[in-house]
DNA sequence: CTGAAAGCGCTTACAG
DNA sequence: CTGAAAGCGCTTACAG
């Protein structure tokens, strides 16, 4: 590999000039300026990353932990993310977490350890301690959440307003005239499926219809098969139920999928409304009413944020944390009337 | 942050000391070693991997070039390299190629400059030039392909066999009864749609039935669009067909959606077979018909064969090219009799 | 068993 | 406009 030396010596000029020249500083003349380039493009000169790591303390490379990369909307999120990183001349190593706490764990330090400018990350289903993230910020390396956010951890966050856009799909299903309407809800732990949880119930009491917790089911795995399981257990337990509203797309797909096969009539005798807009609702049948959510542009705004701190930082600015809540919009299809 | 430096002047010992109880060598003895790593955990002590890089001249960290990100079979790669190569401490780079050969090239310079170990790649459909990747070699840094490669490139390969897969699916509708069969196949250069259309031709010839190249048609996008248009165009085209084998299932789950539309009966009038077994083609109505394409495996794979040439490159041991070609299943469902 | 020293390849404050 | 020198934080061959 060629290094600064041997173009010095080539032009039998120093170090620290060609150093300079390259980098365009302006105490050079341009006669020793195109010299150096020349000889540099010539020999095929690459600066060695290593040592400028070494010496600007600072890599231009971002860690991303996701729960799960075979993933409609997270891999959208990815997309966003890498894209704008690259603009922004830098470059992301992506971990998945697999929903599991102790996994992540391990990839916060992993990243920490290989000193990475900054974190973005989605929590796992499993993370219910947040002590790996304050590391993170006792490390002096900059932090964005998105999406599956914990609100006690200090931070910028990237989210929508998940409690909102329940209630407008369970609102949506009182006005088509749902009266028994069943809600199947994500795990425990994670703030977006207590707040989808939360906005399906307010909605309810908003419009006077009795809350019956035997109409909620937690789920798990948030699987095909668990959508497929969960249905026929709505059905076998609730003969007058009428609408349901399924905390993410994956499983309502499932769901309909067993509703079909006990000839169950969507949208006529039973709606159903899904939360993410995976490409795949809208090629189903019946195609799936459903919260388009914003992956992308959920990542691109993610790395911004992440971006502007690593920068501000730099510069010795205080950095105030900021929350981004971006938009959802209800996208009506055949599964509900 | 806390250096060798520190843990040595700490303790009144050397760095040299220091560095080698952390590494475990023998010849410090029992006490000190002790000592040293007591103290480097109470400090929180975090070897510079920046300095360490440098010296070592390896980051354990691959670039992993992709031409979309959102894709059922490629974040399926994804996943199954990032996992395996978690667990031989690897991190990894992901960029996405978007198709582009102007960004592709773009990236692989990308990944240079940040001397990465390795490289694995999955060209994009633009590809059709491969000096960017002749220079991945000249530069000493070990280079694996899979899925859309690049025969003449010589390096290790992982793929399937995309002309037998396509002939057992063209096969598969012939046996049906089928007796015009069109093929939408992909672009022109990459090497998987070039073999999947050769194993349809080959298929029509081992069995008697002439080519009739109207019957094939050529798209660019691959996408679930162009699918809806060439269905579409084809029945204007063809009154007769009865069979169709699509490149690739975003684009047959298109053409479905048309067929749909029009009231053409799925498989009755009109068979159809796709290629990959994305998620979604088990889900729609009908069910397509298609050959599974083991991402997950192939992603593991392909990192397995980076990960021994970077060790026998360490080791001086001559490099030799492996080709491995992985096996497919055609995936019977309701699109096809 | 311990440590002084060289060196990986840069960047940059400083002197001239 | 040019360059000598220090230093980023490690690893390791070598001496004792």
């Amino acid at each position: 590999m060629v290094t600064l030396k041997q173009i010095a010596e080539e032009l039998g000029i120093s170090i620290t000039t060609v150093s300079k020249a390259l980098k365009d500083y302006p105490d050079v003349s341009k006669k020793t300026r195109k010299l150096v380039r020349e000889t540099a493009s010539l020999l095929n000169y690459k600066p060695n990353a290593f040592a400028v790591n070494l010496r600007t303390k600072e890599s231009k490379t971002i860690g991303l932990i996701i729960p799960e990369i075979v993933h409609h909307f997270f891999s959208s999120v990815i997309k966003g993310i890498i894209s704008q990183a690259e603009k922004k001349g830098y470059l992301v190593i992506t971990l998945q977490s697999n929903e599991s706490y102790e996994l992540e764990k391990k990839q916060i330090d992993l990243l920490l350890n290989k000193r990475v400018d900054g974190i973005l990350i989605s929590l796992a289903n499993g993370t219910g301690d947040f002590k790996h993230l304050t590391e993170v910020a006792e490390n002096d390396v900059p932090l964005v959440m998105f999406d599956k956010i914990a609100k006690v951890v200090k931070c910028s966050k990237v989210i929508i307003d998940d409690r909102k856009a329940a209630y407008k799909a369970t609102e949506y299903l009182i006005k088509i005239g749902c009266k028994r309407i069943a809600h199947f809800r994500g795990p425990l732990l994670p703030q977006n499926s207590i707040d989808r949880f939360l906005g399906y119930k307010e909605a309810l009491a908003n419009y006077n219809i009795a809350y019956d917790s035997s109409l909620v089911y937690l789920l798990d795995k948030m699987s095909f098969e668990e959508g497929k399981f969960f249905a026929k257990k709505l059905i076998e337990d609730h003969k007058d139920v009428d609408g349901v509203f399924i905390n993410t797309d994956l499983v309502a797909i499932g769901a309909i999928a067993e509703f079909n096969n006990q000839g169950i009539q969507i949208p006529e005798a039973l709606n159903i409304v899904g939360f993410s807009n995976w490409f795949m609702s809208s090629v189903i049948s019946p195609s799936l009413t459903t919260v388009d959510q914003p992956g992308f542009e959920m990542g691109k705004k993610a790395f911004k944020l992440l971006y502007k701190e690593i920068k501000d930082r730099k510069k010795n600015k205080t950095i105030t944390f900021k929350k981004v809540v971006l938009d959802t919009d209800l996208i009506l299809r055949d599964s509900t009337k």
